[in-house]
DNA sequence: CGTATATTCAACATATCGGTTGATCAAGGA
DNA sequence: TCCTTGATCAACCGATATGTTGAATATACG
């Protein structure tokens, strides 16, 4: 909770680019280094340094300290408040339709 | 349905601004006009024209003709697509959590 | 201590983004 | 036909994004 716009600008912007999507996918299925997260893609550590201090500034994952390691971890809260920003509006528009659907259904059969 | 990586990236990428978003939350509650669509940002008419071109492009939105009007329509195919992609990686996220709860606890439980 | 490894910082090039102004096109109405 | 309205196109500008290379920092290890 307590997501502010700006925030959903980070986030949505965030996953607007698919080496970062790879890398949320990847911490989906646990903690991964800024070398593992790194392995994939034929960029440089620099650049992928770069995506994961834009998916945290995100609040999309946190980092720990492990040694001369940074791990990071996926957040699952601000993902939760994007679905929910989409789904407000995607509901609704699909209330709507069915409510179009219906009222045509009614034209039509006066007509009949 | 089939709704591709590039898609994605585009969808995304469309919503991490503000007055997109804004738009979106508007056109969830009906049609609108490019003129409406402008009237709350204190931006020129070719600036908002733009943004609809973005959400058009995403696949986001679809437009009709009416005359000399060319209302927009959201369609809720592919927010639905990006909530699907939200919650594969957060569900997983969140069982992984859950999974390691589990482990803690019974941990906890034989140190007692 | 000295070196290797993990990561980040700084400076730079290039591309894209989001806005502007001015011109243009298309449809309606007097 | 002429004028207005709705919308778009084109050129331009400043800011931001994404990548690079090279240097710096921090921890681990022999």
């Amino acid at each position: 909770m307590a997501v502010d716009d700006d925030q959903l600008d980070r986030a949505f912007a965030a996953l607007g680019d698919p080496v970062r999507r790879a890398m949320i996918a990847r911490l989906s299925r646990g903690p991964a280094t800024v070398n593992e997260l790194a392995e994939p893609f034929p960029i440089t550590k620099q650049a992928v340094s770069r995506h994961i201090q834009v998916l945290e500034a995100a609040g999309l994952i946190s980092r720990t300290r492990d040694g001369q390691r940074r791990p990071c971890h996926l957040e699952p809260t601000v993902l939760e408040a994007l679905t929910s920003w989409i789904d407000e509006y995607r509901l609704e528009t699909e209330r709507r339709f069915r409510r179009l659907d219906a009222v045509l259904k009614t034209v039509q059969e006066q007509e009949q």
